[in-house]
This record gives structure tokens, sequence and C-alpha cells, in this order.
RNA sequence: GGGCCCCUAGCUCAAUGGGCAGAGCAGGAGACUUUUAAUCUCUUGGUUGUGGGUUCGAGUCCCACGGGGCCUACCA
């Protein structure tokens, strides 16, 4: 395992530079036992990685190591049925963190992520041709893309995901549950459960309403109270019921899940049905031909066996009482002799400061988006230092230039080892990864907010920008060095920032304020521009903005100024703020004036 | 109906398997001819929603209550 993660700083705590089993170590002991070493920081992944090789191997295995050749299997899983936004990248980034955890521990591990494309195509969204709605029922690998770009639905949003991910630095296994079930990979898995569909359902049931109570005389009261509940009761209470069936076959002829089950024959396996979309009927070999899929509630414990996996998130929404994660981990020993993976529930993503939205198809904003602004290192960390339950909001607003200085001021405290804690821990998961090294961040770093501002005014030129920023004294060798930070803050400029709040530079001179001036602003003016050169130096051009009131009172320019000389100074700015960028204020001026350049300020001062 | 999260300084939030409650902004004082949110130094500000409990010790763990938010309700 190549580390690229600092080490523990004291030097004594590096650990034993040779035994693999001694060197899993770190975990029961109470931390700094021995007196004044710094104690190792402990977050959710390093908690989530225990519990993940628990899985694997027991108590036993987190003080002396996995058996060799055990894989730990973290995973993760997402349906392509639109673009996968902020909120699912919490999905892919806490297996993966979790992995790289592990990874760092020196334990063999992968992520493997499945992608249900398998799964019925819902609903047409907004901005989508109606006719689509022909495809409803349809899994979302056989629906075509609209936008005609990919082979299909599913592949048009996995691909834009597939690239962020890179640039984020994940790497992962992928899996397509397409694939899988129509090569009949899990076919000995759905045979078995449609075999035990009793268990299925008695689990189920559990969860279905709350007169599961024992006590039956208050049950009729309930029943009462609830008569919609009552009716749906009937159909279904026979266990060899087909309404209720796990598996699922898409229709032969028009491809869509829209079946109605009429028969199945344990014995030959085979299950007939018709359609009601298309009126056809067909019967299937559940055990010869692979025609279907089973319910999400039982195919996501059936992978969880299948895969053998030991850690796998989910949404909030799949850990409430009677949902997936809760109906799979009281199914998975019962039907598939395993033990449902370590879990954590993550809450759900939410986004603000958003004027425009995003350009991608759906309106909330992805993980591309999110990099257009944002270092990579800078995503991942929004991810890792929160604990998954806790929810948070992305800010596309001004609070991104908050973001940055936060990032760069814990970047000033990780440089000092004595004080790497778990905010730190947190931001070393962010910056780099065992497969991708460390993740681009600028050479240089400049103040995102300087950059920003600094793009304002010259309208977009890197290379301006580039100069000016230099000059203002974060030397750098290239407009490189900037890099990736530059381009973002050009991009959040024009794209975030309403028109409203960014500095507008005349078009053409103000001329009826040119026509009004006092003696006083007539005659700074004159001086000003009579020494303005052509070509500007940052140094000079500041010494002569703050020196015009001076020269006007007949002082030199290097003279301390007097308190006149300050009032006039005011003065001064708030006229060449009118004159330059019609406002009360602005970016500093000597700023403003490279920025701009020598001859658009004259054109816009000469009367 | 069920579940989860949150309530900490005026505001936005930290405090990540209990161990001296902390930042930023705002406010106050000072410095500064350099208005990128100017910057720098210093500083005020807290009974951690309420009431109990466990503990040598609770913002943190347990129970109840109040308030805010999110999810879910027998579908994949």
């Amino acid at each position: 395992m190549a580390t690229p993660v600092p080490g523990p700083p004291a030097h004594a705590s590096a650990g034993p530079p040779d035994a693999t089993a001694e060197h899993q170590e770190q975990f029961p002991m109470p931390r700094g036992g021995t007196a004044d070493q710094p104690s190792e920081p402990i977050d959710w992944v390093t908690r989530a990685a225990d519990d993940a090789i628990r899985h694997a191997g027991g108590q036993e295995a987190l003080v002396h190591g996995l058996p060799e050749g055990r894989v730990v299997t973290c995973a993760s899983g997402a349906s392509p049925s639109g673009p996968i936004h902020l909120g699912n990248l919490r999905e892919f980034l806490t297996p993966h963190f979790v992995a790289e955890e592990l990874r760092r521990r020196g334990v063999a591990v992968r992520h493997l992520h499945s992608w249900d494309d398998f799964d019925r195509f819902r609903k047409v969204p907004a901005g989508v041709d109606a006719s689509w709605a022909e495809h409803i029922g349809r899994p979302l690998s056989a629906v075509p893309d609209p936008w005609e770009c990919h082979g299909s639905w599913a592949e048009h949003f996995k691909a834009p995901l597939r690239e962020a991910l890179v640039e984020l630095g994940v790497e992962m296994v992928e899996v397509s549950q397409t694939e899988q079930y129509l090569a009949g990979a899990y076919t000995e898995q759905v045979l078995h459960a449609i075999t035990h569909r009793d268990v299925i359902e008695e689990v189920l049931g559990k969860f279905r309403t709350k007169k599961a109570e024992p006590a039956p005389g208050s049950e009729q009261e309930a029943a009462a109270l609830e008569d919609s509940v009552v009716e749906d009761d009937e159909p279904t209470a026979g266990a060899g019921s087909l309404a209720r069936f796990p598996y699922r076959p898409y229709c032969r002829t028009c491809g869509r899940d829209t079946v109605d089950i009429t028969a199945y024959d344990d014995e030959s396996t085979d299950l007939s049905y018709t359609c009601t979309s298309c009126g056809d009927s067909h019967t299937t070999n559940v055990a010869t031909q692979h025609e279907g899929k089973l319910v999400w509630k039982v195919d996501w414990p059936m992978r969880w066996a299948f895969e053998g996996v030991d850690f796998e998130p989910g949404g909030l929404d799949h850990s409430t009482p009677g949902s997936s994660y809760t109906v799979g981990k009281e199914l998975v020993p019962r039907l598939f002799d395993f033990r449902a993976p370590s879990y954590v529930a993550y809450a759900f993503v939410g986004f603000a400061g958003m004027q425009k939205m995003s350009s991608s198809a759906g309106g909330v904003p992805t993980a591309a988006d999110a990099l257009r602004i944002l270092e990579p290192p800078i995503l991942r960390w929004l991810y890792a230092r929160r604990q998954p339950k806790q929810a948070f909001d992305i800010d596309f607003g001004p609070e991104v230039v908050r973001l940055y200085d936060e990032w760069d001021s814990l970047a000033r405290k990780a440089a000092d080892p004595g004080k790497r804690d778990a905010q730190v821990l947190a931001r070393e998961r962010a910056v780099a990864t065992s497969s991708a090294g460390t993740l681009p961040s600028p050479k240089v770093v400049v103040p995102f907010r300087l950059l920003s501002s600094v793009a304002d005014v010259t309208a977009g030129s890197a290379e301006l920008i580039s100069r000016i920023v230099g000059d203002v004294g974060h030397a750098h060798d290239s407009v490189e060095d900037l890099e990736p930070r530059l381009g973002r803050a050009m991009t959040w400029m024009s794209e975030y920032v309403p028109a409203s709040e960014r500095t507008t530079v005349r078009e053409t001179k103000d001329a009826e304020r040119l026509a009004s001036l006092t003696e006083d602003e007539e005659l700074w003016l004159r001086q000003l521009l009579g020494r303005l050169p052509d070509r500007l130096e940052l140094e000079e051009t500041t010494a002569l903005i703050y020196g015009v009131p001076k020269l006007a009172r007949g002082m030199g320019l290097d003279d301390p100024p007097t308190d006149q000389v300050k009032a006039d100074q005011k003065a001064f700015f708030g006229l060449l703020y009118h004159l330059l960028v019609d406002a009360e204020r602005g970016p500093r001026l000597p700023t403003l004036f490279m920025a701009l350049g020598a001859e658009k300020v004259r054109s816009l001062l000469t009367p």
C-alpha cells in the first residue's frame, strides 16, 4: 500500500515497521496510552472501517487481522434514473472513504458499485418528450436516450458521474444489474427466494401494519379505525398467493414489467403472466430463462449475500422501519444465510445559494456542477468531515468564498503535526486517495476571494488575472500554478454571482459627470492622467493614486498625508469609482487600474 | 401512526466511542496615507431548549416534555 497520508506525528508511535499483523494494532487500546503522545484521532470513517472488519472477521479480526486472502467488500448502489446529484454522491463517497481507510491499514478491500439499471423506468421527467411515457415499466437500460448521446437512458446518467468520480479519485468496480440478471448470475438465489416466498411474506408482513401486536381484543378497535388497511388483506392471505410474488418478469412482448402473474409451478419453475399493457400472455421459466428480477426489498439483501458485502451505506429513507434495509437485515439471514452488512444511514444533502439552476437536465446540481466551482479535495471534504447522519447544504452562492477560506486555514493547521485532530484527519481523507494519489490542488494557493474579485474586473482573461495576482504579492511562475482554483473562481464569478453583485466597468464615459467637475476634481484628474504611464506597474500606480491629492495641495508623492489630504483621498476615490464602475465603492483602485489598463482608464476619465 | 436529525454567544455553526464550551461574523477599544468582505492587535459576550436520571465528571449517554426540520406508511 502506497500511503500518501502522513503518519502519526510522534516519531515513537510510527508503529513497528515490520510485522504485518502487529500493524493492525491501532484499534482498541486507549489512545495516548503512554504519557504525552498525541492520540490518533477517530472519526466516523474509522468506526465504520472497524465495523466492516468486524463483519468480515469478527472482533478477532480487528485485533489480529483478517485471514489471508479475505477481501473486504464496501458496496454502494444507485439507480441511474436521472441525474446523479450531490445527495446521491454520498452513496458513492461513504463506502469510498471507508475503503480508503481500510487500504491505509493494509487491508485488502474492494469498492463494489451496483448500478440498478434493471429497475423500471418510472416516470418521464420534465423536459423529456411526453412520448417517452411509452417506456414506463421497461428497464432503465432498455429505454433509449432522449438526448441521443448514449446507448440508453441508464448510460446517459452513468457517464457524467463516472467522469466526476475520476476527478474525485474514486475508484470502484462497477456491476450492472441488467447484465447480471440477464446472464442468469443470480438464478440460484432467485429460485431460492421464490421457493421460500413464505418467509419473505412473513417478514414483509410484520412491517405492514401495527396490528401485529398479540392482543386480539384491541385489534378489532384498531381495525375499525383503519378500514383502508383491511381491504387488501384479503387477497394476500394465502401463502401461495401470487400477488406478492418476489420475482417479476419483464413482458416478453413489450418489455414492460406491467404483468399480472397468473401461475407458478414450483416443480417446473414455469411462471405464467399476462401483461396489462399489451395484453399478451407468456410463460417464462425462471431457472432457464432470465427475463426478470427480484423485487427491490429482496433484491438488495440477495446481493449482500451474493457479493459478500461487509459494509454498505443507505439513505435515511432506506433506514426507516419497514423499508428496505430493515427488511433486508431480517431477510438475509433467514433466506440466504448471511449477516447483513455493517451499515450507516446517511442524511440528505441540500443546496443553497443558487440563483441559476444548473445546466444539467434535472435542476438539482450534480457532482460535475460542483466540481466546476470547487476543487476536488474540497468537495470530498464536505462529505468526509460530517458524520453521515448529519444533513448539510452545499452552497453555490457567497458561502463558497467562506468555504475556501476555511479550507485554506485548515491547510495551515494541518501543517503543524502537533495539531493533528479529527478535522485534520478529515482533510487527509479529502486530499488524496490510494489509487489517484494527491488530487489536483493549486501549487500556489491564492485566496479564492482575491481570484474571483480580480476575475470580476478583468472580465475573464486568465493571463491578466495571473499577472495582477502576481503583482499583488502572490508570486507564481505561470497561470498553471494557480489552477485548478483560478478556473473555478472565474466560473463561479460569471455563473453564480448575480450581476448586481459584480463590478460592471462603464462602457462609455459619464460625460455628464465629467462636465460638472468641481475645481478640485478637475485638478485631480488632470494630475492623474498627466502622470499615468501607458504601462502600469502596481507600486507606481498605487503611489500615484494615493498621491494625486497630495500633488494638488503642493506636496510630494511620498509626503505623509495630512488630515486634509485624507479627506481629499476619500472624495477622489469616490469620484474614480463613480467614473470607472458606476458605484460608490469597488475593488481596490490600483488593482482595478491594472485590470482595466491605462488606455481604458484614460478614456473613462477624460472629459 | 412510526422513525431519524436538530435546539450551544446577537447571527451562522464547531466541540467525531463522556474529560477545562470554541471559531467566524456582528458589537466594543486601538493601529493604519494602501476600501480585494480593507487589514492587523486586543476585547465584550454562555445556567448548551425544559425537567429528571446515570457518572468522580454530561453539550456529549438514558428517560420525559416543548419547539423546528426531514423521511416513511404495507410500491419497486
